[in-house]
DNA sequence: CCGAATCCTTGACGATACTG
DNA sequence: CAGTATCGTCAAGGATTCGG
């Protein structure tokens, strides 16, 4: 067996110290991609985001940006209005980030065509099968 | 608002048309990663692989597996040896995916040390907050 | 306006046992 | 060897409510 592209001590996903589980935890996160990708024209403030990407509650939100802001990929920003208005913005890490994530979504539109096909053949496969 | 990477329907990450979820689904998933990974040398057989990816479980990596051929990611073959004798492989398309995914993994490894460091420094401002 | 706190549902995952 | 079937646990995410 060769080299893994990241070593992951032993494949075990268990082990904190791999360092690819802490992007690739925010990607299987099921928003803080299309935050990434909402902010970067950038600053936008949290209902915005909130509005934007339909389907998320204030809660998760809140909790995405967190974590991103934790990880340092992105910036929070608190001007003294009343009331409180909030920004958040890609930090340099953030943007870097966000560049590479891209080709792998244009991998993911361009192959999208394939991998229906893929599933259409392997249903009917199934569906004949029985 | 400009365009985003990949649209997803205005973000709506409920759209199943949205291309991006049909690779997201997979790097969001605990194993299939790894299991691309172990795949690249060429074929391997279930409990190898198994083996390999310490902490799976049959189910989980059977789970996983049919997951990825149905995508059309991995290509199973079985032998009519007694007993059976199943092999795993990546597809093309497999395979182009997989590299596409090795540079996120290096920008995770050479940006380790800066994530760590700014969710250190979050903590830190957290702590002396309290 | 920006969130924190609470309750609740859902489904992912693991352990175990069984089959062709 | 390569799975399928069943059960139990646990945490992520959604809905709602409250606070600064």
């Amino acid at each position: 067996m060769a080299a893994p592209t990241s070593d992951c001590a032993q494949f075990n996903v268990y082990n904190q110290g791999c360092p690819a589980r802490l992007v690739l935890d925010h990607l299987g996160d099921k928003w803080a991609l299309l935050v990434l990708d909402r902010l970067r024209d950038g600053p936008v403030r949290f209902n915005t985001i909130r509005r934007d990407i339909n389907g998320v509650s204030q809660k998760v939100l809140s909790q995405v940006l967190k974590r991103l802001e934790r990880d340092g990929m992105v910036a929070r920003t608190a001007f003294p209005t009343v009331p409180v208005t909030v920004e958040y913005a890609l930090t340099e890490l953030g943007t870097t980030l966000t560049a590479r994530v891209g080709p792998l979504l244009h991998w993911a539109e361009d192959n999208m065509t394939q991998i229906r096909a893929a599933q259409s053949a392997y249903d009917e496969r199934l569906a004949s099968a029985a």
